[in-house]
RNA sequence: GCCCGGAUGGUGGAAUCGGCAGACACGACGGACUCAAAAUCCGUUGCCCGCAAGGGCGUGAGGGUUCAAGUCCCUCUCCGGGCACCA
């Protein structure tokens, strides 16, 4: 240790220069980013004539459990990227802020009893700790945090907003509900004045983008919460917990998220965002394209029953009719007794199965009441355990098939979703998978309307005419229509394309439906019964029906209470949510004189009101933060308008880089652009979309060992030899996965810190592999980049003094052309995120200026001076550091990234190899610019292949100019 | 079941347009320095045959297009992710 060099770039140096670098970053508000104009403006002049530039990290929930290595991977990648572009003329926005509302930090204060407003400030605190070390350039004044009251304001605001508005479906957009009264009392079918105020908000609230509604709901007793779509798994499990989640009508607050099912869509197309990401929000709004039909009940004329339908051109085909278990029309078309067999074609008589599975003595009405609660009482995860299986009872009620008069009956099964569509369809088993089952099981009639084509037949050991009753399976493929026509319509022959056009245009002629387009996209539900978040700015009246509370009386503050669990049933879906803030008993209710709009009534003076009871879900928060890191002292707006123009761009512009995880994909992603567009459609922002490039990082992951008994055993202490893993001399197990706790395979930053300093983690982080890619932590490799740090150090710096030694004698041209054949390739790599092969190409530099340095003992300085400024977006300490004993006074953060001359990066002479048939042969040394001619003569020349070719005939020579000679012979 | 993404040395990974597969790094092996070790520095390292010169094979598997395929086309296997009774 003690014939270590004085000034040696060991881990304790590094960790010097990192702290003095950071405390003069701070202290010289190096990363500030100036704003056009308002309280954070200063500095802005010396920006003026510079682009801006936002970039943008998925803000984190402060847990208590604090950072290990994988967690700033992507802020990693955004530091490197922000301060490449600062070298490179831009004035860049970088910060990061705490979505600190949610489910963790109020059970961790349920455990421990403290206020959920002390953990989550400790924990931002110890993660500001940790990510300052890694030396992020943050601008520290736009760090906001989602619980605090001065940011939570607007968050209330913006609901104020959404629920200030309705969508006007003509104009395409959200407007002001001011501007939804004129529209009303013009409406003739609304005889507006004839209403009393009460009828009149009961039906303007109907329209507001924010509304109360009582439907069923995800209701998870376990959580005590109601969850959204979103947050609820494919098992009909709470995506946070995994508890069993139960569908339950309640009065919820919902947010009109499929107003912009369109938009949402078609906006896609203008962001650069992975296809992955845009593909998973596509198929969660789930636009198709149909039809609507009606059918007519028998014995009901005032009824009639509209199904949607992807494939009207198999409409002739429609044998059944099936109603989802909820749909309102079940009680009045349901048979008060079982039809006569003898009234039905082609069925001797009714099959048992038909009167549902709880006995055959039922009538159909009970029969469905029985049906309808097993239905319900299956959470989603029984009905996936059962395999599918079609199940479902007849009405005894008949619809008639519009097409060809055909008596249909019709069932209730809950393969239908009330949810989707109009929650009834015409069911046609020859060619849907699923009525093919339903009509299997059930004994019904299957017609085929559409011909498959020959081979699948053959695929079925089937004769090419066989009837639809005898196919294995239903047939979804594109085909040619047949058996479909009446006097007034035909579609036989026609391809399923056309048939569709025709038969459509058919029922628009007869009234009878008419083409729909349907979304799988539901409205969001925004209400939780939570302490931890924020206080919806709305209180009710005798009438039960919402007041916004006035912009003056926000912010609306959570009350402080002792006990703030949510009240958790495990195992009795039956019990219903109980809002915590109903226990801030002086808070509950509001004596106020609300402003009443004179339509609804006018001032109804001071009186008392009840307060919302719910909280706003974690989502909220994060819908907007990149909004308020741009003016985030504002008391008197949510952003400034300039800041906003400034920042997000107008026209197609957006957020120009933001980094996250691919997990958020259908949640935050979606419901961030909803609010974005709402908030565009009102005005206060000017672009369509939030976010206009999308990054998604990996994730770093980790290899964890398990022992004889199954046990995880501490991965660091784990050696690997003769092929296998050994814990002292016993064989153990290796997985590969997450980094967590309980696999005991954690490294944190401070690990990496203490061995070999920030800069040496954030290269190793960046050269491991592609941004996007997930690879796995790898302890022993990160010498290598620590290595190259060292080198470069080593190059620059006297290790005994400490002094730069640098010389002005001019490097030699190949080091040169080197030079700056890295400066270009690097550039182009750092403004891809291509990290890992930047760094490859610095080391290949270093490398090179190693020789050099041995050679002439000291490294040229118009070397080293790019190669520093290269390596700072990186290792910003150490570049720093090494810029200032090069002796310069001012950080390096706003120098000029260097210039690539275009000169230097073509070679005269290239050399090319040659060969004979596609296999290399020799290589030659050609002029860049010769011509086809004289490289072919250059590969005759070469002696080798004079002698491979001596005997041979050459058929063919293709050459490709600086690239390659192949002599094809034969 | 459907839709995406992926598979390259012992390992992490390179390879704009189809044009020298394996950049860079780890590890391994050999050497220098050292009493020794660590650190550092230098060299070798896809596999096989060969003393060598050289040759053969090689990007998950099989087939195809091409003078030339990791890259394009077809079929398949495995891994990862998403969706899933959405009419």
């Amino acid at each position: 240790m003690s014939d270590v060099p004085k000034h040696r770039y060991t881990a304790a140096l590094a960790n010097e220069i990192e702290r003095k670098w950071q405390d003069r970053w701070e202290s010289e508000h190096i990363f500030w980013a100036p704003n056009p104009s308002g309280a954070l403006s200063e500095g802005f002049d010396r920006f003026a004539d510079r682009e801006k530039l936002y970039v943008l990290d998925m803000f984190p929930y402060p847990s208590g459990a604090g950072l290990h290595v994988g967690h700033p991977l992507g802020y990693i990648g955004t530091d490197v990227y922000a301060r490449f572009k600062r070298m490179t003329g831009f004035n860049v926005l970088h910060a990061m802020g705490y979505d600190a509302f949610g489910l963790p930090a109020e059970q961790y204060a349920v455990q421990t009893g403290q206020h959920p407003r002390v953990t989550t400030e400790a924990n931002i605190a110890n993660m500001q700790r940790q990510l300052r070390a890694l030396g992020l350039g943050h601008d520290s004044r736009r760090g906001v945090n989602t619980t605090d009251v001065s940011y939570y304001r607007w968050t209330q605001w913006i609901f104020l907003q959404i629920f200030d508005a309705w969508y006007d479906d003509d104009a395409q957009r959200a407007r002001p509900i001011s501007e939804l009264i004129p529209v009303l009392e013009a409406d003739p079918e609304i005889s507006w004045v004839d209403l009393d105020p009460v009828a009149r908000r009961t039906l303007v609230d109907s329209y507001r983008l924010a509304y109360l509604s009582e439907q069923p709901v995800n209701w998870c007793p376990a959580l005590g919460t109601v969850l959204a779509n979103e947050e609820v798994t494919a098992e009909g499990r709470s995506e946070r917990g995994n508890h069993p989640v139960y569908r339950r009508p309640m009065k919820q607050w919902m947010l009109r998220i499929t107003a912009y099912n369109d938009r949402l869509l078609a906006d896609l197309d203008l962001l650069d965002w992975p296809e992955s990401i845009k593909t998973m929000q596509r198929n969660w709004i789930g636009r198709s394209v149909g039809a609507e039909v009606d059918f007519a009940v028998e014995g009901h004329e005032d009824v009639a029953i509209t199904v949607f339908t992807t494939r009207p051109d198999t409409l002739f085909g429609a044998t059944y009719m099936v109603l989802a278990p909820e749909h309102p029309l079940v009680d009045e078309i349901v048979a008060s007794e079982w039809p006569d067999a003898t009234l039905m074609p082609d069925i001797d008589d009714i099959p048992l199965a038909w009167k549902g599975i709880f006995g055959i003595d039922n009538l159909p009405a009970e029969a469905i009441r029985r049906y309808r609660e097993f239905a319900d009482h299956k959470s989603e995860l029984e009905r996936q355990a059962e395999g599918r299986e079609k199940t479902g009872v007849f009405t005894g009620a008949f619809a008639i098939n519009p097409t060809n008069g055909a008596r249909i009956p019709i069932f209730v099964a809950d393969y239908v979703l009330m949810g989707y569509g109009t929650g009834a369809i015409m069911a046609v088993p020859a060619h849907d998978e699923r009525d093919f089952e339903f009509a299997r099981e059930f004994e019904l009639p299957i017609a085929g309307v559409i011909r498959p084509p020959d081979v699948w037949f053959e695929a079925r050991d089937l004769a090419p005419d066989a009837p639809a009753g005898t196919w294995p399976d239903a047939f979804t493929g594109d085909g040619v229509a047949m058996n479909s026509g009446n006097e007034r319509v035909s579609l036989d022959g026609l391809t399923v394309a056309d048939a569709k056009v025709a038969i459509n245009a058919w029922l628009e002629a007869e009234t009878l439906g008419a083409p729909t387009v349907t979304y799988k996209l539901r409205d969001w539900l925004f209400s939780r019964q939570r302490y931890w978040g924020e206080p919806f700015p709305i209180v009710y009246d005798e009438h039960g029906l919402p007041v916004a509370l006035p912009e003056s009386m926000l912010p609306v503050e959570l009350p402080e209470i002792v006990d703030f669990a949510p009240r958790i049933v495990e195992h009795d879906e039956e019990s219903l949510p109980d809002p915590p803030l109903a226990r801030a008993e002086d808070w509950v209710t509001l004596e106020a004189d609300l402003d009443i709009p004179a339509w609804a009534g006018g001032s109804a003076g001071t009186k008392t009101y009840l307060r919302e009871l719910n909280t706003m879900p974690q989502w909220a928060g994060s819908c907007w933060y990149y909004l308020r890191y741009l003016d985030p002292t504002n008391e008197n707006e949510m952003v400034s308008a300039e800041a906003e123009r400034y920042w997000m761009g107008t026209g197609n512009g957006g957020i120009d880089l933001y980094v996250g995880g691919v997990e958020h994909a259908v949640l935050h992603l979606l419901y961030a652009r909803f609010w974005h567009k709402v908030l565009a459609d009102l005005g206060k922002v000017h672009t369509p979309e939030p976010f206009r490039r999308l990054f998604n990082q990996g994730y770093i992951q980790a290899y964890a060992y398990s022992d004889e008994r199954g046990v995880y055993v501490e991965a660091s202490e784990v050696e690997e030899r003769d092929g296998g893993f050994f814990l002292d001399d016993a064989p153990v197990d290796r997985e590969y996965g997450k980094m967590g706790k309980s696999l005991h395979n954690v490294v944190t930053p401070d690990d990496v810190y203490e061995q070999y300093g920030a800069d040496t983690l954030r290269l190793y982080e960046m050269f491991m592999g592609p941004l996007d890619a997930s690879r796995p932590w790898n302890t022993n490799d990160i010498i290598g980049v620590h290595r190259f740090l060292q080198r470069l150090w080593r190059n620059v710096i006297d290790e005994e003094t400490g002094a730069a030694r640098v010389g002005a004698a001019p490097a030699d041209d190949e080091t040169r052309r080197l030079l700056h054949r890295t400066i270009d390739a690097v550039a182009h790599d750092m403004d891809d995120l291509g990290y890992n092969t930047a760094i490859a190409r610095l080391f290949e530099l270093n490398n090179h200026l190693t020789h050099v340095v041995a050679e002439r003992g000291d490294a040229p300085e118009e070397v080293v001076v790019p190669l520093v400024l290269m390596t700072a977006p990186l290792a910003p300490h150490v570049a720093e550091e090494l810029w200032e004993r090069l002796g310069h006074d001012e950080s390096l953060a706003f120098t000029d990234f260097p210039a690539a001359d275009p000169a230097l990066l073509v070679d005269e002479m290239v050399e090319i190899p040659v060969q004979i048939r596609g296999k290399v042969r020799a290589r030659v040394q050609v002029p860049a610019d010769a011509d086809d001619a004289a490289t072919e003569a250059a590969a005759r020349a070469d002696a080798r292949i004079t002698e491979l070719l001596a005997g041979a005939t050459v058929r063919k020579v293709i050459v490709v100019p600086a690239k390659l000679v192949n002599f094809v012979t034969g």
